[in-house]
DNA sequence: GGGATTTCA
DNA sequence: TCCC
DNA sequence: TGAA
């Protein structure tokens, strides 16, 4: 097993009493691993040139059984490790490529249990900080969701990417128990539960919750009474906290990407769009940002001046509701603006539609397996040393060498 | 042992 | 955390 | 640092 795993279980056994050694010695009497065969663990042990001819090979069950009854169990068939069961019999039932911009992702999802488990530790790690781990059980959440059937046993799962040791116990957690006892208990934890209703507020990312839950807050009511100075995106935040965090089946927000027919002819529309906007009394909040590429002979370049090129504006709309109600005639959207020239239209597409990960791992393929740098305005190719062109994401695929995945199956 | 999307403010 |  |  995995050394954090293998140093939490350590630190159990102790708390109740065991002696756990860290390395092999003559005073073990009882081995435990966790998804090996007998034959590996034998093997191991023979390697370790000891004298091992009365220690027992028992599986994790016996470890957390006897972690429950805080004692050692009586050792069942069960406990003990099996031998190795007609492995390669059938060999990879579906092949998943390891890249999500690869493969098509539908919103059919036939393994939501572990999706959802999956995710929210990718959430929780996330939160934490920790990146590199919480793109791994991203991953490992899209491979699932890429999945064409529900999978009831951890021998489907052999040959699948992305999913190592640690998803996969979380995985056989669920077939054996319906739930994984990890998702549970941080699914209620304190801290996960307060950082996730803090970074909810649109300006509060993972540095700025852990901030505030170190000083002790823990809920909105306690965030405005604690006296803190909420910048300008994040008092929008917290004043339309309830309708920015509507979006959980339909999505949290609209994108309107616009481009003109005559390039250049688009500089300037974004002052225009936002000004009309405000004299209807639409914006409740805007921030407008510049684009910093310009359209050469030869692709994009960097413009002398990019004072008059915006690109993005983040806003929250009013929108009033067809069905009056009686306290409240609207509701706060968040609405994203793109303006984009017409030879970046194709990009700016592929890369305002997402998913966010199917986004980071077409950027990742680009970068790793073509040696391209993609955004959401160029492609470019580190060999050729020179941008590529495209007037469509059809052609974008195509300079990627990747299939096209139509915008429906980018799920992941 | 290192990398994990890229760009803007 | 998973992969190269 | 946070947003897409
Ligand atoms: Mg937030
Ligand atoms: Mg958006």
């Amino acid at each position: 097993m995995g050394a954090s795993r293998r140093a939490f279980l350590s630190q159990l056994g102790r708390k109740k009493g065991f002696q756990v050694e860290d390395s092999f010695s003559d005073c073990v009497t009882h081995v435990i691993s966790e998804n090996n065969s007998r034959d590996e663990v034998q093997q191991w042990l023979k390697s370790q040139h000891k004298d091992h001819m009365s220690v027992k090979l028992l599986d994790i069950s016996w470890f957390t059984e006897s972690m429950r009854a805080a004692c050692p169990v009586e050792i069942l068939d069960k406990h003990k490790l099996q031998d190795v069961q007609e492995q390669k019999e059938e060999s990879v039932e579906f092949l998943i490529p390891s890249y999500a911009c690869q493969r098509r992702t539908s919103l059919e999802n036939h393994n939501a249990s572990f999706t959802d488990a999956l995710s929210l530790l990718a959430e929780n790690a996330e939160l934490n900080n920790e990146e590199g781990r919480a793109v791994a059980f991203r991953r490992a959440a899209a491979v699932l969701k890429a999945f064409p059937v529900k999978v009831t046993s951890t021998a489907q799962l052999r040959g699948l990417p992305c999913l190592g040791e640690h998803s996969q116990r979380v995985i056989k957690d669920i077939i054996e128990n319906g739930v994984s006892s990890e998702a549970e208990s941080t699914m209620h934890s304190e801290r996960f539960k307060a950082l996730k209703l803090l970074t909810g507020i649109f300006g509060v990312g993972a540095k700025t919750a852990d901030r505030w839950f170190k000083e002790g807050i823990r809920s909105l009511t306690q965030l405005v009474n604690s006296g803190h100075e909420l910048k300008r995106d994040q008092q929008a935040g917290l004043e339309h906290y309830y309708d920015l965090n509507q979006g959980k089946i339909t999505g949290h927000d609209v994108d309107f990407l616009i481009t003109h027919p005559d390039e250049g002819k688009e500089v300037g529309l974004m002052p225009k769009v936002v000004s009309w906007l405000t004299a209807q009394g639409f914006l409740l909040y805007q921030k407008t940002t510049r684009n910093s590429y310009l359209e050469k002979e030869d692709g994009p370049a960097q413009p002398s001046s990019n004072m008059d090129r915006f690109e993005r504006c983040l806003s929250i709309f009013k929108l009033e509701k067809p069905e009056m109600k009686i306290d409240k005639k609207w509701r706060a959207v968040r609405v994203d603006l793109v303006v984009s020239p017409m030879s970046q239209f194709a990009f700016a597409v592929l890369g305002w539609t997402g998913s966010k990960l199917f986004e980071r791992e077409l950027r990742r393929w680009a970068g790793q397996v073509k040696s391209m740098s993609l955004s959401s305005h160029a492609l470019y190719d580190n060999k050729q040393c020179k941008y590529l062109r495209a007037t469509s994401e059809e052609e974008i695929f195509a300079h990627l060498g990747l299939e096209y995945i139509p915008p429906l199956e980018r799920n992941a």
